[in-house]
DNA sequence: CGTCTACTTGAGGACTGTCAACTTTCGTGG
DNA sequence: CCACGAAAGTTGACAGTCCTCAAGTAGACG
């Protein structure tokens, strides 16, 4: 479990301090929130097992209130963030999959990166990197066609399951075609059809939610 | 000056230590980087007068290394937050007009953080201010469309101004079409085109890069 | 004052969204 | 364990938005 959350680059002590602030986890179902907007941020989360994602129910006169997926989190990943700016959530966390979280209590928490140099060190480059996510996303958005965003999605699922250590070409989406279109900025129609194509291409394998991938450089080359 | 970069929420004792850390500033001139991809990262930034754009270069197959804007900094704004990840700037800092920035060295600001419990907590909170920053600009290119999108920036500009005491109706816009193109996920003749339309329909008076808002609620409504 | 860059405007076409019908999968309760 | 209803996914036809290509105008800078 250890290395699932958040240490890396710590000394022994100093995930023993940390395990003991982290001491509590907290089990959440498919479809239920661990947070949801306007709530009072008081924790940090990492995913211990499962994935999320989060959304933001866009307040627009036109949408009407539809949903935005703006984040997919996997074991390991680091949640919350959003909420330390103005101490409430600014998005809906919401279980992918039965999922469970370590709870990092951010006062405490807080208070320890004053006192372990490399544990501020490591908060400060966990947040310079959600930046830089968001900005790669932002660009995948603004300058790629439907189906090489849906192909970056493929192959950014792939190397973020590799690092965890699943095999790298079957792997299941737990997310809906709902919400990748969403995420991908297109409608679910068009992530069905593009999903369809690269199948009929040879590049995957898609059957629902399963995953497969054929044709690695095929789909870098889209 | 003082009110200018980070402070905000410091009692007087912090200020001057922080005074006394971003005691060196730096002139850019129009066109000219502040850093670039790549770069090692060594300094965080407070944009003093002027304003500056983030770009990447797109090291895409297709698009032959097209830039794409992803941020646009006023004065007041912080820069930088990119290279605190992996010790090197992930985009360019590109000057849009003549402008002057703070510069806060890195290892020295962190040690601050360390002492200084609001600087450690202002810190946080601009990080995580950024990243709402950057998922609120998701959403936009996401979901809007073109018009949708101008009309956005535009009051997002207004409302930006307004807050460092400008003129709300009335600036002059220092990004190039293309710049505006590329930050809103565009090309550079639909930005023209919105720009007119909107001008016709009496929303705003534009002249070149002089932008005069003339009904907001229209604007709003778009 | 000339040249280069930035901007505007038009025509045509590609991509993706919308609407709709249908199939498959999933979850719940008998 | 099966059956049913609901949710998710697929596929087609058509329409609209936005991009591409192109030509010409206005503005900036030396």
């Amino acid at each position: 479990m250890r290395h699932l959350c958040m240490p890396e680059g710590l000394c022994a002590r100093d995930v023993t301090k940390l395990e003991h602030i982290i001491s509590v986890t907290r089990k959440i179902r498919r479809g239920d929130a661990l947070f949801r907007t306007g709530d009072t941020f008081d924790s940090l989360y990492a995913v211990r097992s499962g994935s999320l994602k989060t959304v933001v129910t866009n307040d627009g006169s036109r949408d009407g209130g539809r949903e935005r997926m703006t984040g997919l989190l996997l074991a390991g990943d680091a949640l919350g963030l959003d909420g330390i700016g103005d101490g409430r959530h600014t998005c809906d966390a919401v279980a992918l999959e039965d999922s469970s979280v370590c709870v990092v209590p951010y006062a405490l928490f807080e208070r320890m990166c004053r006192e372990t140099d490399s544990l501020q060190r490591r908060m400060h480059r966990m947040m310079s990197q959600a930046i830089n996510r968001e900005a790669e996303h932002v660009v995948r958005l603004g300058m790629l066609r439907a189906d090489e965003r849906v192909a970056r999605l493929l192959l950014d699922m792939s190397a973020r399951l590799a690092r965890r250590g699943y095999a790298t070409a079957e792997f299941t989406m737990r997310m809906t075609r709902d919400d990748i279109g969403s995420y991908l900025g297109m409608t679910l129609e068009t992530v069905s059809r593009t999903l369809s194509r690269f199948d009929k291409l040879g590049l995957i394998e898609a059957q629902g939610k399963s995953i497969r991938i054929r044709d690695f450089d095929g789909l870098r080359g889209i």
